[in-house]
DNA sequence: TGTACATCAGTGAACGCGCGTTCACTGATGTAC
DNA sequence: TGTACATCAGTGAACGCGCGTTCACTGATGTAC
């Protein structure tokens, strides 16, 4: 009842030259949520795995005692889930900016998979905890990362259906179609995490394959025939 | 000196009859060794990673105490070592099989994307292992399986190279398709291991469609022309 | 505007627990002769 | 073959340590009037 009143944002009415702005207790609450998020990314950022993080360490990280913890999270596997949601988001981002800023109609294959590498390697520690969790992640983890992947495939199998040069492809080899593409881009940027981001020749040689392979999967796909394939 | 006597085995010799065989002390240790791997696999079968498991909790399922741990590895990180041995040894086996056995010419798809899949799930635990310590394992751990994996590659683009269908490729575009085949597999081996084996649809979707990315990387790679790739 | 009260993010101490590693030991197995 | 001695896989107790979680608390921020 009284709640929801308090919840009204209504301080700062008064002395606001002298208040930092965003300073209030919400912002101060999400400000220490975010260091929380951002602890458990720089300890991944090593060599160690999320399963392996200590909860007090974690705070320690982030400056807090271990007890505060429990005001942003019920348990690491709850903050394991905060850190999924906000690695997909950054991919959903990506995927909405590509969609509408439009890539360029000729090298198109070179555009999509440099634009998705440079944006791998500048969010590294959300990719690496994916790249970390998809397998070895509690079974809730697994199945929270295999659904965006499952998303992303399906989504990228909409964008192919537009192409008339995929018009022989059935509803579900456009699925498979589209899952070799994501698992194309998904190798390299496993590839691409493993390297480090100085040595230029060696991200080249990602990049260039990965741009490779995906020519050779579209010059396949261009030679397909549904009507062929067992259960197409 | 004398040590290079002790280990000849000459025990033995008298009360054949009564002794069960392969109980000597070498044997026996052989044994227990075998049960810290088995033990460390088991624990590895739910939702665990190996760097989540206690020594401890490892000794405890193999039935020894955990000082005798020590007479078999230095740590638990060797043991991980001796495990990644394990496993590819699994695989190593399959290879020669494969290679030695051959293939039939008609189908070759098809029977290898079957023979894989069928090993893999034969060897659950093994692949299991190696999937998830890829990614977020020691650097150590990782670099060995990424070794392998490399070699894996290596020996198929060799086997490739033989095929006159693929003379227009390039040495480096070979390594790049067969890149491409190995992870293949490897995304639907790490599909099957999250699969129930009793889930008989979801299998044959996975063997299906394994099946489909593969020919049509082939189609794909009948298209290709080395001499038209920037650096091939 | 000023005051009295409510909220609640973060503190610091405490708890019982499983951890990795060490150590002196036991006793079955193996070796020398 | 029998005996005396050596080896060494496995034992069980002990250690100090960091762990997750609980609790009553503090004090800055926010709200009501």
């Amino acid at each position: 009842m009284f709640t929801m009143i308090r919840k009204t944002r209504s301080h700062r009415r008064r002395g606001e030259e002298t208040q930092i702005p965003g300073d209030g207790r919400d912002a101060r609450k999400q400000r220490t949520r975010r260091a929380l998020l951002d602890a458990a990314l720089q300890l991944l950022e090593g060599e160690r795995s999320f399963s392996s993080l200590s909860l007090r360490e974690v705070t320690k990280t982030a400056g807090i005692t271990p007890a505060a913890f429990y005001r942003h999270f019920s348990g690491m596997e709850d903050l394991g889930h905060a850190l999924i949601e906000d690695s997909f988001a950054s991919l959903h981002q990506l995927m909405r900016q590509a969609r509408e800023g439009g890539l360029p109609a000729t090298h198109i294959i070179r555009a999509s998979v440099t634009t998705f590498l440079d944006y791998a390697g500048a969010h590294r520690a959300h990719f690496r905890f994916i790249a970390k969790e998809r397998f070895s992640g509690s079974s809730a983890l697994r199945m929270a990362i295999r659904k965006e992947i499952r998303l992303w495939i399906g989504e990228l199998a909409v964008d192919l259906s537009r192409f008339p040069a995929l018009g022989r492809f059935s509803a579900d080899d456009l699925q498979v179609l589209a899952g070799l593409m994501v698992h194309v881009i998904i190798a390299a940027t496993e590839l691409l995490l493993d390297t480090p981001p100085t040595d230029r020749a060696a991200l080249k040689r990602i990049y260039r394959d990965a741009e490779k392979q995906m020519r050779l999967v579209i010059l396949g796909a261009a030679q397909w025939d549904s009507s062929r394939s067992k259960s197409g």
